[in-house]
RNA sequence: UGGGGCGUCGGCAAGUGGUAAGCCACCAGGUUUUGAUCCUGGCAUUCGUAGGUUCGAAUCCUGCCGCCCCAGCCA
């Protein structure tokens, strides 16, 4: 009873279930994972990741990652290499090697001929703009081609001609002959194949001037593959007679199962491919792995756990519903798998001095701090302590009422890990500008409690002397808006940008033993949230951190309502 | 308004005729050398809506309402 609870549970497998049940495909479960190399994979592919590979790994199965190649303009090599590693680091494994549409042109072409030859497809001359006023509307049917009844000799000569490159592009169309008065718009005679005249293909070069279109390519791929279960977004739901249109009518061997279900919606994030293209390419954040975006490359190097993505995608489910995910959601996977994993260190953003004036000048000691405070297995460091040191502006006020647990003029606070510490002066520049505080210590409080007095405010700090400067990049929401490209109300969802959404700090301070942080590496710099070393800008010479994601502050929450 | 799909708590989501799981968020307490974590408790007499069938309906039937998708030689 108790396992049935986390198990996934979802019309997807409740339908893979009833077939296992009647014994259909073997008792196989297949699926594939069918990216176009035209962009970095986003949170709403990680979603359809985690499904199809999650789905062939609890079936015992097999998912292909197979790149949905058709379409050489928009492509590039450099896509399929970012979505290898975006799947790898997710945490999935396509076997052998990836598969592409592009595998199956010979292929694909042939069933093109055979459909010519069953009377099911024709060459077409009609240009785009003809093709449009021909295919009707959503209310009114559509007219047939002139060129619909040319003989299968005239077609296969007509075809053979397209592919050897006797034609320029949008001169000839290989077309589906099936209905162009269908009430459903996909199947008022579907292109089939398109010129394309003179481009370079990333993994077929020159060798074909012909592209097959998705639609027809996507469904035989499928087939080849021996997939069992297609699974789709739902904005393919009214493909699927044409998917099963060509199976039927090339009379394939295996038959998959086309299901879709609906794309994830993040909020003040976008999870589209075009979009992001766009945020990229006019420069609006620093590249497809900005860490600010919803791109799997972007978290990673943000700092997300993969686990944390696997977990989200978990939680959220698989419907058919629209949904609207709120940014908790993600929140909360990323916060419980970093405070269970990443080890305490010390820093501070916006440094505040301190001169402890009862303790031995020149002196220092080191300092023992537990890595993790649940968890005696990660171990301990050192942490050098001295007569100066840094504490943050905000956890000190010269007047302040007791709700504040800080540092407060002449009163106590435990210094996290080290001392209490009583502030005993305040030291202005001419501006007013609070510059260093002056303060004495109890050498009798580490590791004990204060005699006669209670000290309820903890604060972090880190030692003037030995303290590493770094930068610190804080992040924010790269959009104000919940749903920024779904607002009718503006043309163009950039107007959304947070201009907020990066604050970098180039004065921070943290404790040595961050000098040498393994990039990416998230720690938890106690009382500020998780933070790794930027894989690309930071190096030992200048430290760079990012902030992967603040703790829960439910301090900030009762200040902003007061 | 042609076709397709969807409507269960603020956000997700189980539920498949036997009397509304769980998660996130939120609220109230407790522990705590992180205002973190952790722990305890609270949070849908009701399933878009109106009828009908039934001993019994979120689940079956009918009507209505709302939202999403489709007129690329993109995927």
């Amino acid at each position: 009873m108790s396992e049935e609870i986390n198990k996934p549970n979802n019309f997807i497998r409740n339908l893979i279930d009833a077939d296992l049940d009647k014994g259909k495909n073997e008792g196989r479960v297949h699926t594939r994972f069918p990216p176009e190399p035209n962009g970095y994979l986003h949170i709403g592919h990680a979603k359809s990741i985690c499904l199809n590979f999650g789905l062939a790994r609890d079936y015992k199965g097999q998912c292909n990652l197979r790149f949905d190649d058709t379409n050489p303009q928009k492509e590039d090599e450099e896509f399929v290499d970012a979505i290898k590693e975006d799947v790898q680091w997710l945490g999935f494994d396509w076997g052998e090697q990836p598969f592409f549409a592009s595998d199956y042109f010979d292929r694909l072409y042939d069933f093109a001929v055979q459909l010519i030859k069953q009377g099911d497809a024709y060459v077409c001359d009609l240009n785009a703009e003809e093709t449009r006023e021909y295919r009707g509307t959503l209310t009114e049917p559509g007219k047939n081609s002139p060129h619909r009844d040319r003989t299968v000799e005239e077609n296969l000569v007509l075809f053979d001609g397209m592919r050897a490159g006797q034609f320029p592009d949008g001169a000839k169309l290989l077309r589906a002959k099936i209905n162009m008065a269908s009430p459903n718009i996909n199947l008022r005679d579907p292109a089939i194949y398109r010129i394309r005249q003179g481009v370079i293909h990333h993994q077929t070069g020159d060798k074909w001037c012909i592209y097959p279109m998705y639609d027809y390519t996507h469904c035989l791929s499928d087939a080849i593959e021996g997939v069992t279960h297609s699974v789709c977004t739902l904005e393919f739901e009214d493909h699927r007679p044409l998917y099963n249109w060509f199976l039927e009518t090339l009379k394939t061997e295996h038959h998959p199962q086309q299901i879709e279900f609906s794309r994830l919606n993040l909020q003040y994030a976008i999870t589209s491919k075009r979009k992001l293209t766009q945020l990229v390419e006019q420069g609006a954040v620093d590249g497809w792995d900005d860490p600010r975006m919803s791109t799997i490359s972007g978290m990673r190097r943000r700092g997300y756990p993969a686990a944390s993505i696997r977990e989200f995608c978990e939680r959220i489910g698989v419907t058919k519903a629209d949904n609207s995910i709120e940014m908790s959601t993600l929140e909360s996977c990323i916060r419980d798998n970093l405070n269970e994993n990443s080890p305490r260190a010390m820093a501070v953003l916006d440094p505040l001095k301190i001169v402890i004036t009862n303790y031995p000048e020149g002196q220092t000691e080191d300092l023992t701090a537990p890595n993790h405070p649940q968890q005696e297995a990660m171990g301990t460091r050192n942490i050098p302590f001295g007569r100066e040191i840094y504490i943050d502006r905000a956890d000190f006020k010269e007047e302040a009422n007791n709700k504040f647990k800080r540092l407060v003029k002449d009163k106590e606070v435990r210094l996290r890990n080290a001392y209490v510490i009583r502030c005993d002066d305040v030291i202005k520049n001419a501006d007013g500008e609070i510059i260093e505080l002056r303060c004495s210590y109890d050498d009798a409080t580490l590791g004990a409690a204060p005699e006669g007095r209670k000290v309820k405010g903890v604060i972090h700090w880190v030692s003037a002397e030995h303290g590493v400067k770094a930068e610190v990049r804080l992040y924010d929401r790269l959009f104000n808006h919940p749903q920024p490209d779904s607002d009718k109300t503006v043309d163009d969802f950039m107007v959304h940008l947070n201009p907020d959404s990066l604050a970098t700090r180039t004065e921070c301070v943290l404790e040595p033993s961050l000098l040498t942080a393994e990039a990416g590496k998230v720690y938890q710099f106690e009382r500020e949230g998780y933070f790794c070393a930027d894989a690309k800008l930071s190096s030992e010479s200048k430290l760079v951190f990012n902030r992967t994601i603040t703790l829960r502050d439910t301090w900030a929450k009762i200040e902003q309502q007061s």
